[in-house]
DNA sequence: CAAACAGTTCAACTATTATCGAACTATGGT
DNA sequence: ACCATAGTTCGATAATAGTTGAACTGTTTG
């Protein structure tokens, strides 16, 4: 049991294809998903994320794939620590990433 | 040499990935590309495009797919018949269609 | 050639998304 | 305890997307 989450995360089986893609199709996003896919990485190193951008800008970005269900945030010292949530759409949607993540 | 078609299609290189999730990201779009897939169709004839929306509304539909090169709409007698781009995307984005399709 | 058919295009409107500053929350360090 | 860090959330505004009716284009049919 993670203790300090209290940002809601899709379960696997509620992911759904076309919020996955909407949340895939902008350019920023998807830069993100890019960096991600070598491994976790806390937002404040994500050099993805435009760090001229205000935060809560960021914020948001993360929060569509957050909510897709493409990536979970969780709380990790006073950083958000962002992880691909490669299994879950994998399982849902498989190939997807692959082909996407080469493009 | 196909001579009535004026509507423009990306070529092939021009295909951008953001701009197909995009496309993909709706589903009445989906549900029209996965009609596609099984071959061919007149627009007229396609269920996924539902009949009671004005022509208007589905013209769009179909603009928004074609624009991103996922589909060709070209002039068959009085009806366009749309085909969807699967050579095209293939190569540009390997396993992306068929990960869609199945999902 | 006129009418019907199958759409496209345009303009106005609605709805959804994105951006950003300001206030707020939680954690870690001193 | 206090302050800095690293965000989230809210509310307003801007930008983008979708819907629709009306007018228009090109094609087949009578």
């Amino acid at each position: 049991m993670v203790a300090n989450e209290k940002l809601p995360h899709p379960d696997r089986e509620d992911i759904e294809l076309t919020s996955v893609l909407f949340a895939l199709s902008d350019e920023a996003r998807l830069a993100l998903v890019q960096q991600l896919k070598e491994g976790p990485m806390d937002m404040a190193n994500c050099s993805a994320l435009d760090p001229n951008a205000p935060k809560s800008t960021r914020s948001h970005q993360v929060k569509v794939l957050r909510e897709a269900g493409v990536i979970i945030s969780e709380l990790h010292g006073r950083n958000r620590r962002l992880t691909l949530r490669r299994d879950d759409i994998d399982a849902r949607f498989p190939g997807l990433l692959e082909s996407v993540l080469r493009g």
